[in-house]
DNA sequence: AACCAGGACGTGA
DNA sequence: TCACGTCATGGT
């Protein structure tokens, strides 16, 4: 109840977010942050193809612990060079596809992770993946797993992020330090396995951190104050 | 001019 | 298991 309660205290003055963000899309929105078109609020139909699929892939590993404007930037080039498809990703050189992701940083590491993943996507040939063969993969984490799961593939799995644990912690349900897998089957016992809900859910979560959840909280405004022990004596409602 | 961003891996205790 | 160092660019 109390995880529901809180999903709705958000979407009611954020409203949906339109995850996950692509290059493009129909009727799509700007992005709050570049000048790309791909948000889609309300419309869960996406990816409508293979093509945006892999892209989300990507974008998923691009931006580990790197800002989105810096991934669109990577992701743009990678369009130019008509790379963002399996067979191209696997052709394209080494220093060519670094070159093309500079701006996401980590493009030593994260140019191998894109590699590697791509080889494993092709062998997938359409089948979904488990989260195992996911975590599996060099490269992959749980939070990249789970946001393939969730936004590439629509299965329910909850993604839990930095942004997550500070919230929810602050809020007095967890400590921070809690552990991903254990704030994750929280979410996933309080919460129906719906994909929509749980990706509107997660992008809400970004959304707020980024407005007033931040390292320095604005709390004065905060949407979350009536249920937020941050900073109050008030009994928590700790579950965690 | 530090600090931070939609993490993951390798290492040594 | 766990705490800590490393990876890297660009925005604020």
């Amino acid at each position: 109840m109390t995880l529901k309660k809180i999903y709705f205290f958000l979407l009611e003055p954020y409203g949906p977010q339109g995850w996950w963000p692509l290059l493009e899309c129909e009727g799509g929105n700007p992005t709050k942050t570049g000048a790309m078109n791909g948000y889609h609020p309300g419309d869960y139909s996406y990816p409508k193809t293979d093509e945006q699929r892999f892209e989300i892939c990507v974008g998923a590993i691009l931006t580990q612990n790197t800002s989105w404007v810096q991934v669109e930037k990577a992701l743009q080039n990678l369009k130019q060079l008509r790379a963002l498809r399996p067979e191209a990703m696997l052709k394209l050189e080494l220093r060519k596809l670094k070159q093309a992701i500079k701006p996401a940083g980590y493009f030593n590491q994260k140019a191998r992770k894109i590699k590697l993943f791509t080889a494993f996507y092709q062998k997938l040939n359409g089948k979904i993946p488990r989260r195992e063969e996911l975590l599996n993969v060099w490269g992959i984490g749980p939070e990249t797993a789970d946001s393939i799961q969730l936004y590439a593939y629509r299965q329910p799995s909850f993604v839990i992020d930095a942004y997550t644990k500070r919230i929810f912690s602050r809020i007095g349900i967890c400590r921070e330090n809690v552990k991903y897998e254990e704030l994750q089957a929280l979410f996933e016992k309080e919460l129906k396995p719906d994909p929509h809900l749980y990706s509107e859910y997660h992008a809400l979560i970004v959304e707020h951190a980024k407005r007033y959840c931040r390292k320095k909280p604005l709390c004065k405004e905060c949407p979350l104050l009536s249920v937020c022990s941050f900073g109050q004596h008030k009994s928590s409602i700790r579950l965690l």
